[in-house]
DNA sequence: AACTGTGAAGTTTTTCACAGCC
DNA sequence: GGCTGTGAAAAACTTCACAGTT
């Protein structure tokens, strides 16, 4: 059965995959065969219909009166979010956060390879955080054209968050996770992915009060 | 002008609030004082009548002919927020990531602060990281309890979340941030919003197709 | 002239509910 | 009996467009 992808399918759908391929990781790590759209709508919190509906949109990958085989949904997510080889990324920002998510262990197994570190301040630059040398920013529009990198992670502090997305895009980058506090204005055909802490917060803090 | 929260406002507006806080945050810092629904609409890639409806659901904040004022509207947003106080915050988990995250210092300056850093691992245990001296797991119930904490952040591994998500559930925590690659269930009365880096990458190479 | 606040219209997203299959 | 896949219905969300105000 060939990958159906004709027809432009919604955002906010290809939001909910990666979360049906975590949860599906997590049910394989149990050994577990087969599931069902009511199974992962209960691990996740969402309804079975929008999960079969989600789903419905490359294909069938179900059988019905058993459910969904994991190992064949799992190989097929993966397909459609095209994570079967692994992404080299580059990271710039080689601060706390640099330093961290650079080091994050749990990108490998889940399609991305982290292969740069980057800095702009020659003060870091040539030292050694985790298993990463720090690269002159400098270097960067290189590095990214000779091996064709298309993804970026931003941890550098807000002020300099433009300027910087800006060289990427430059260099070819086509997604960025941004993880400065701060919207960036890219050309079209750039993907941007924010990750700021703090907006979570706040979201949760609103339904702090008490009654 | 009294705050008006009376009806139901829907959790999409919510979460679209900390975003305008943060540009006009950012626009204050330049030291400007009044801005508009277009100019936000502008720098945050979102239609200015979305913006001027959102905000109508807490009354009128902005002036016909004028715009909003900033700093009137910061304040106003805050109030609606709940973070005109600092809230205290546990984080549970001292690996690198923890860490990261307890020494992060942005939080602070926008309604937060970490008060504590918890860890079950007996060799991480009373060792200082960062400003933090690490504390047993086993303290966090009455250290949460005797000062009425209501927000934890979870940074375990995924083995664990569900189960310290239950201490922290146990202990009074309403809020939780879960950097932990997984689902977690909590009773209806406890939020929780999930940070994984993963799914955003994950969303984006959807797109990064030659076509 | 410029901008907000807002009903109404339009679009998108979710849920329903059931035919069809195992 | 249990489950998928899916049109149709319902709900939620966004945009339009303009009256009203500065």
């Amino acid at each position: 059965m060939p990958l159906k992808l004709s027809d432009r399918i919604p955002d906010i759908v290809i939001g909910r995959l990666p979360l049906y391929l975590r949860a599906l990781t997590r049910l394989q790590q149990k050994d577990r065969d087969i599931t069902s759209s009511h199974e992962l709508g209960r691990r996740l919190g969402i309804s079975s219909a929008q999960i079969r509906k989600d789903l419905s949109h490359f294909g069938g990958f179900g059988k019905q009166g058993t459910g969904y085989q994991i190992e064949f949904l799992v190989d097929k997510l993966r397909q459609v979010l095209q994570i079967t080889q692994q992404w080299q990324v580059a990271v710039v920002g080689a601060g706390n956060l640099g330093s961290a998510i650079s080091n994050y262990a749990g990108f490998t197994e889940r399609g991305f390879h982290i292969s740069w570190l980057f800095d702009a301040d020659p003060t870091k630059v040539g030292k050694q955080i985790g298993d990463f040398k720090v690269l002159p920013l400098d270097d960067m529009e290189q590095m990214v054209k000779d091996n064709n990198c298309q993804i970026a992670m931003l941890a550098v502090p807000a002020e300099y968050a433009q300027e910087v997305a800006n060289k990427l895009v430059e260099a070819g980058v086509r997604a960025i996770l941004n993880y400065a506090p701060i919207n960036i204005n890219v050309p079209e055909h750039v993907m941007v992915q924010y990750i700021d802490p703090v907006v979570h917060m706040q979201h949760m803090t609103y339904y702090l009060r008490d009654e």
